[in-house]
DNA sequence: TTATGTATGTAATATCATAACAGGTCAAGA
DNA sequence: TCTTGACCTGTTATGATATTACATACATAA
């Protein structure tokens, strides 16, 4: 559970770039980034990984906040609304959002394997879903796309 | 939660169709249609809507069969590998497969405001997924498509 | 028939998530 | 400034979902 892109980056760039963006988003939303909301999104940001929220309610704790579920939630549920966090859902797990503010529906890639998550640029993949949903008369407001199988290091060892 | 396609259909003609053909797949699987998995899978048929683990293990309760959560996760799971059934993972909730046996990808429509869900046809939505996950190096084996919306009726209430 | 894999039943527990309410903070308008 | 109302946080309690572990029973083939 430990790349979630299947490559090398600048985290600590990336990290502070995000958080930059997420400041610009909320205000622009008229919404509040609080303290246990800006915290839930670093420590995402920071375990850059897929967290349940008992994970980060661990953290949470441990750093003098409220210490029981609905305080994680409530800043999860948030960020998921601001689009500045996904939740995965076969993983009920939540991981920060890479490129906020671009409007986009990520893909997720879940290795089976080594439990790495990828989240994947996804454009074409939900314009398919949107076409298909339209032929039945569907108007979509908000997917899920998550993949599982295996990364690339998982097959070079099989 | 009560029209899973977003039209009418023969229901009885559509239950019977897909028994016989679950038969024939566990069979050419080498797997068993045990009395409560194919219980499970007419219970599924018969209800036709999202079903939760716990909804299903009610009914098998109400007929002699074991009365413990394993008893339908087992058979559920079962069901799903065997690629007659679809786990819902928005609702927490499993599905009969329509169309088992004809490879397929589907991708759940559920509407946020009737709860019901319609099983869509999606072979494009995953040839794109795979194709945005191979772009990254990752083979897709499962996928879960599903998207939140409005259904028809609820558009035109609205 | 016996050995082997597989399926089922059951108890116990782990994990994930939300409802409901009390108290606190903040900012806008009287 | 004071009040008001909206929103945020903390807490209790509980509900909903899912799995582990182990014992028993069944089917199949050597």
């Amino acid at each position: 559970m430990h790349t979630p892109a299947f490559h090398n980056h600048d985290h600590a760039h990336c990290t502070g770039d995000v958080m930059a963006r997420a400041e610009a988003i909320t205000r622009a939303n008229g919404a509040r980034l609080t303290p246990v909301r800006r915290r839930v999104l670093e420590i995402l940001l920071e375990e850059h990984r897929a967290m349940g929220a008992y994970d980060v309610l661990q953290r949470l704790v441990a750093e003098g906040f409220g210490n029981q579920p609905p305080v994680a939630y409530r800043a999860l549920e948030f960020l998921v609304d601001q689009g500045l966090a996904h939740r995965v859902r076969r993983l009920n797990a939540f991981t920060a959002c890479m490129t906020p503010g671009e409007s986009h529906a990520p893909a997720f890639l879940i290795c089976r394997q080594c439990n790495a998550v990828a989240e994947a640029p996804a454009e074409p993949v939900r314009a398919a879903l949107e076409a298909a949903a339209a032929d039945l008369g569907f108007v979509v407001e908000r997917a899920n796309l998550e993949a599982l199988g295996l990364c690339p290091k998982c097959q070079a060892q099989a």
